[in-house]
DNA sequence: CAAATGTATGAAATCGGTTTCAATAATAAT
DNA sequence: ATTATTATTGAAACCGATTTCATACATTTG
């Protein structure tokens, strides 16, 4: 167990002072090359390494960026997470990760935490059980950045990163009726939650848009397992009459519930028709294949820690808060198309 | 944009002296019970928060615990990870997660990083690159225990944790000669790594007990990706004669196999049985529904954090380090089940 | 040749807690 | 009444890097 290498020692060392070796290391334009290179061989032959605590005490800085996760354990946000880290680790930043586990007790003590970790900026999708952001507050009263994605909520200084979700429902929904649906169930998560009451809009538009009528009994709402889409499969067999349509809000439901129908002698998509949502792996696994909107989680990982990382330096002074819009699309399979003309069924665009 | 109230500030208003209220603030016994109570008053009525920074430099310890994994986006990592950050936050601990994308070049990056950070610990699942564990040294050498999980190798003072892949393979290999399999290929990703050159032994030892002949022509090497199990079907197609049984290292190259192969009109498992590894979500979703090897990464995150505390708090001196088995299990499902008496065809036992 | 500019270095203060050592006051024991 | 013990508090050093301000010397410029 070697003890560690200061500053100091090598200043010592080299009999210079530790002023000096600070800036070498630091590649100080004020320092003179030769002396660069004995301090920087020294430092490499004594084993030295920079005590990020000292540096970041003293300059109130931390290169680590916070991030709030309902769970790590998803498909969708293990692409999220893994473009974040990504980005973070090129530009130099560590990523401090947790999760709220759909709790918002958990949530506000991770939030806490990453307050007291001094973390630069904070990236954070909401629980489940949120109901404001209260518990953001005090981190955004200190100028810390802080940005919303995919669950997200309005805060006159944060950014929100989302796809839209209503207009990528609406699709969905639409999809579903030009392949003849008229009465369609839609299964979906919390309303509080921007991602889930914007998809129920865009499937109610859309049926309003298609002259359908809406009803509240096609509502479903769960926690999108995949025991929540057995137990709403079951639910839809003994409706009467049976929808002939279901979209679903997440892949993880459509798929379990998919299968239910299916064992249950339901045929798909002819007696039932169903989209999901994320274009998961599963989606394309699933038999018959799962039509679903493509959610770009990678992409909305990559660019929450870009537009952080700008607002961290104060590049973007000028441009109010607001919400950026990441592309999504509706992927055609199987389980929703019944047209005849079936060589003419789009293909998956993803691998 | 707040200042920051440190415990000087709280000192000065209560006409008392920093020491105090930093032990007040830690609880200390020797602080008056009535001054921890004004302290701990001022301190939330003013905005106060520890700066992590300046304790940690001066404790010398971070409460942060490092994690390295190949990738983050997978299945089978992110309950790894789901676990880790349950158990590691529960003891007070951050996780700092970096993924070394299977390159050398990262993984050395990442660890040189985690040194810097000075995480309390480290766990560690090794790239596909990574030959030696050089780059670990270092930390190592300053007494931070370090633990290898899942992609591991072997180390004096680092310990492992693991399932027995070996017989985890052998196990399914042997399911899959029991099914009447007399030619099986094994597909698997790069023999560096334990967890794919014990299954390959596992594989062999399986044929061997089994008085079948081993053929180097049945190993296929890959990165296990969709691709590449797409790519391994066709070359199965055009062996000649062709294989009875696959056994995969992984699911999704398992399932994409699987599904290749059907849609060439091999009836899976009459004409090829197959058995995957990890069971995945999609295992229980493709059709027929894979055999596959239940690999407990929530479990395998927790366990590892749990130990990694232990030597962190140095309460584990006499117990040398060594290596932990996990217990996995096989599950049969309907990829592999050849026999006539389909009833007592084995349930999987997770959801 | 004097003044101005540039180059290279260092002394000392600073960041904000923690901890050692001492001091004081209050209580208990002899 | 005196000594020993306990409870409570504080002064000052410390953790290790960064940064401000100064200084010494070398080089240009007027």
């Amino acid at each position: 167990m070697e003890k560690d290498i200061t500053i100091y020692d090598i200043a010592r060392e080299l009999n210079l002072s530790p002023t000096t070796v600070s800036r070498a290391l630091n590649d100080h334009p004020a320092v003179n090359q030769k002396t660069k290179q004995r301090i920087s061989e020294a430092a490499a032959r004594m084993g030295y390494r920079s005590n990020l605590f000292a540096s970041n005490l003293r300059k109130q800085h931390t290169n680590t960026i916070g991030v709030i996760v309902p769970r790590l354990n998803s498909p969708f946000m293990s692409s999220v997470l893994s473009g974040m880290e990504k980005v973070a680790n090129d530009a130099g930043y560590n990523l401090i990760i947790s999760q709220s586990l759909e709790t918002l007790q958990k949530e506000i003590a991770n939030a806490k935490t990453m307050f007291n970790s001094r973390v630069d900026g904070v990236l954070v999708s909401l629980s489940y059980e949120t109901e404001n952001l209260d518990h953001f507050q005090s981190i955004i009263n200190k100028g810390i950045p802080v940005i919303f994605y995919d669950r997200v909520a309005e805060h006159p200084s944060c950014t929100s990163i989302v796809i839209d979700n209503l207009q990528a429902a609406y699709q969905a929904t639409s999809h579903l009726i030009e392949q003849g649906c008229t009465n369609i169930v839609h299964i979906t998560g919390n309303l509080n939650r921007n991602v889930y009451s914007d998809r129920l809009k865009g499937y109610k538009y859309a049926l309003v848009d298609h002259d359908l009528p809406y009803d509240d009994r096609n509502i479903m709402i769960n926690n999108l397992s995949e025991e929540a889409g057995e137990e709403a499969a079951r639910k839809i067999l003994a409706m009467n009459p049976m929808p002939d349509g279901v979209f679903v809000s997440n892949d993880t439901c459509a798929v379990s519930c998919l299968k239910t129908l299916k064992q249950a002698g339901v045929s798909v998509p002819k007696d039932i028709a169903i989209a999901g949502f994320n274009n998961d792996a599963i989606s394309r696994v699933v038999e018959p294949n799962l039509t679903t909107v493509n959610y770009p989680g990678q992409e909305m990982g990559e660019v929450a820690v870009r537009v952080l990382l700008m607002q961290m330096s104060g590049t973007v002074e000028g441009i109010p808060s607001n919400t950026i819009n990441l592309r999504s699309e509706l992927i055609i399979r199987e389980s929703s198309v019944r047209s005849k003309v079936g060589n003419t069924k789009k293909k998956a665009v993803l691998s």
